[in-house]
DNA sequence: GCTTTGATATGACCAACATCATACTATGAA
DNA sequence: TTCATAGTATGATGTTGGTCATATCAAAGC
């Protein structure tokens, strides 16, 4: 080892984590290899050197966004109140600020569309985030004493992104505004969440 | 008039009719002028005879969707008990057909991540589309008593749209058809529409 | 300080694609 | 039958972008 050890896994990092926002921004149609590179801070010729092909790239961002977005849940969630927990979440979900922040926000409302057409690595490394979220959801509802909790998880992270995806094509502010807290209310409702809020 | 009077309309109807299931299935970045054409019997050059662009025919061909859906939809439901229209739809939306029939099915779950990322001509004809979808069940909701009918319609289209997005995703068959249940079954209950399925 | 080797840069290649100028063709009118 | 023109085809152009061969650079060991 000629570089420091950790040299090359922390670029490659940094341009994960490039392209994974920069993914959840544009799609993975509009992100060009040089341009994820040159915002790494560097050219595009080292790309091959970290990863196989763009795909290879997009799959594995794929994975790392659900890796931190992962992180991020489990740790706000530690040693709270599973009802305050959803609570938190689904306010977080169907906020204003979620809606906006497209490119660091959940990557299933981000990419859903595009899912389905990326290649089968892709798709599988999604699929494994969309089923641990709804794992985490119903984790929360069987504590809950929730019986329904594997069918009512799946419900509501329906709900979440399908909610999240309209708010952000509504051109017009108002009814996108309406659009997040029609399902806001709904869920907190199904959830039974109400003492929160 | 050498022509036929009808005869480019007919040819742009043919055009729009290929490129809206070609941006269904693949995206709109991932469809060329040239290949929409040549589905349509034609050559690339004269593309530029029906469109000003290939965004505009990206819009066009958004809007032509939405038509054909909504004539669909009330043509279908056309003097039927808002009850049983409500959960034929449902049962539509959600159905295993429908999952995979992207090319021609609802243009929301099809493209809901492509939209913040196309120009603001077609994302004001999409949020009309969407509007309209969303009038219609509130219209049904309205006529079944419910006070709530333009929140609980759009909690519904959120649920209808992530759903089925996210049953699209999934690689796994098994866990796409439980997506598909688990939102059927919530949305029959909240919907009070359980003596139809 | 020199060498070795791993990490990144330069530059080129090829394919795909949007766009457009120009040429052709089919059709109805004269 | 011939002509004018709307509609379509051919072919070219410029650009973008993925990929790769090769060159350069940085750092650790002798």
């Amino acid at each position: 080892m000629r570089y420091d050890k950790a040299h090359k896994q922390k670029t490659r990092e940094r341009v994960l984590d490039v392209a994974a926002r920069a993914i959840r921004a544009a799609g993975p149609d509009r992100i060009g290899v040089a341009g994820v590179m040159a915002e790494a801070g560097l050219t595009h010729g080292g790309f091959y050197a970290h990863f196989a092909s763009k795909d290879a790239l997009i799959a594995d961002a794929i994975e790392h966004m659900f890796d931190q977005a992962r992180t991020r849940l489990v740790e706000s969630a530690a040693g709270k109140d599973p009802a305050r927990v959803l609570a938190a979440y689904v306010a977080f979900y169907l906020s204003k600020a979620h809606r906006d922040a497209c490119e660091s926000g959940c990557p299933i409302a981000a990419l859903a569309a595009d899912l389905p057409r990326l290649p089968a690595d892709a798709r599988r490394k999604f699929s494994r985030g969309v089923g641990h979220l709804t794992d985490f959801i119903a984790a929360q509802l069987r504590a809950l004493g929730r019986s329904d909790a594997p069918a009512l998880a799946r419900s509501t992270v329906a709900e979440l992104v399908g909610a999240l995806s309209i708010a952000r094509i509504e051109t017009d502010n108002e009814q996108s505004d309406a659009i997040l807290a029609a399902s806001k209310h709904a869920l907190i409702r199904r959830l039974e969440l109400e003492t929160e809020t």
